[in-house]
DNA sequence: ATAATAATGTACTTGACAGTCTATTAAATA
DNA sequence: TATTTAATAGACTGTCAAGTACATTATTAT
């Protein structure tokens, strides 16, 4: 761990620029090659600063690797950011938890979090309870109460909230997902359009889901 | 690539064991450890064979990773062996798909060739083509048959074939495979029985399934 | 048997990378 | 301005792993 946060009152005070230059330089070198591809001399090099300055901020590359990794996922990962959606017209608030999340899952990032989480499952279980708590799980809350507001006041029928939440997002994360994941084909938005539609129509069906009046 | 497989008349002949064993060992150790954190001598340690025995079948690690990472996946994530669906019972089907397709994901060798060809998602990218051809495509390609006999029959409605079974694989492949995928928590039978469950009533009331009579 | 051929084993070379050491430089107080 | 404290730079070290070279051994054809 061993990451100096105090800024004693003597001597020659951390930059805090080159803190922030060599996070988001691990960041998203680690999201690009994973763990083992990068070397910490490389992420120096990038972040414009040597590795002895790496190393007095974080004291291994493990420490590096799980203070970056992290680093603001919950924010990165938020899908309703300002939105208010409004549980009378379920289908509407579908198409925007929908479309935010395909997008969400689609960016390059965001692919390369989920690789580099999957490849230390085993290795770093801590990191992967804590990205698991911060990413997946934040994103399916969210949705588990958009359902538990519709299925209150009665435009939704005879679901489970969490259950339907997980139903909805995992019908995003099929064949097109998986193609992304392993780096296949470009990202179609017309097709993304496409699936999310399906996707609403077959939880619309299956939940009943109405609008309701204001 | 550097495979040599002719067995010439002169001299002393490959040991069939050896490849085997080679081959074997390496398709465990890169499944469950990844490409980056095995060692070719681990390799042959563990084969019982040394590092120039393996570098005369492949002239490389990538060689040999690619050689044996995709060694019978075809095979190994078949789903309906032997398994004749009758699509007069759709449900009845679907039990099936879902129940072997969900015990194929949970699977700890199946779960670690995945981390391991997302990890090298834009590293080896025909490695990546040649898994996703034989496994998730096969896999899709299995369930799109079975639902194009049961809207033939019609014991489906309203539904394209490929896109309801893209929608009922990936209702398996919500929180509870991320978690699996992340190395957390342990397969639970009785909830993932009742996860089959749950999607077939889903697919089930989108798309009308009727049993129909013999 | 013996020569020919090729697989296997041992030891080596090379390079890369995690982590450290020491000197220098920048800032902040007195 | 002098002194103190710590950040920074660049060179250095030790380890580990990929790939190679050469010696040896096993097998087949003559």
């Amino acid at each position: 761990m061993t990451l100096k946060t105090s800024t004693p009152s003597r001597g020659r005070p951390r930059d805090p620029k080159k803190l922030e230059s060599i996070v988001q330089t691990a960041k998203q070198l680690f999201s690009e090659h994973g763990f083992e591809r990068i070397s910490v001399d490389e992420i120096a090099r990038q972040a414009g600063v040597t590795k002895a300055t790496v190393y007095s901020y974080f004291g291994s590359k493990e420490a590096l690797f799980g203070a970056t990794v992290l680093h603001k996922v919950r924010e990165e990962f938020a899908l309703g950011e300002g939105q208010t959606l409004d549980p009378r017209s379920p289908e509407e608030g579908l198409q925007v938890i929908g479309k935010q999340f395909l997008s969400l899952i689609r960016r390059d990032d965001v692919l390369g979090a989920h690789r580099t989480l999957f490849s230390c499952a085993g290795v770093h279980p801590d990191l992967c309870e804590a990205f698991f708590r911060s990413a997946p799980f934040m994103v399916h809350a969210e949705v588990t109460r958009f359902f538990e507001a519709c299925i209150e006041i009665g435009s939704m029928k005879n679901a489970i909230a969490a259950d339907a939440a997980d139903q909805f997002l995992s019908l995003h994360l099929g064949i097109g997902h998986i193609k992304a994941m392993l780096g296949l084909g470009k990202p179609d938005p017309a097709e993304d359009d496409r699936l999310v539609q399906r996707n609403i129509n077959l939880i619309k069906q299956a939940y009943d889901l109405k609008s309701l009046p204001a």
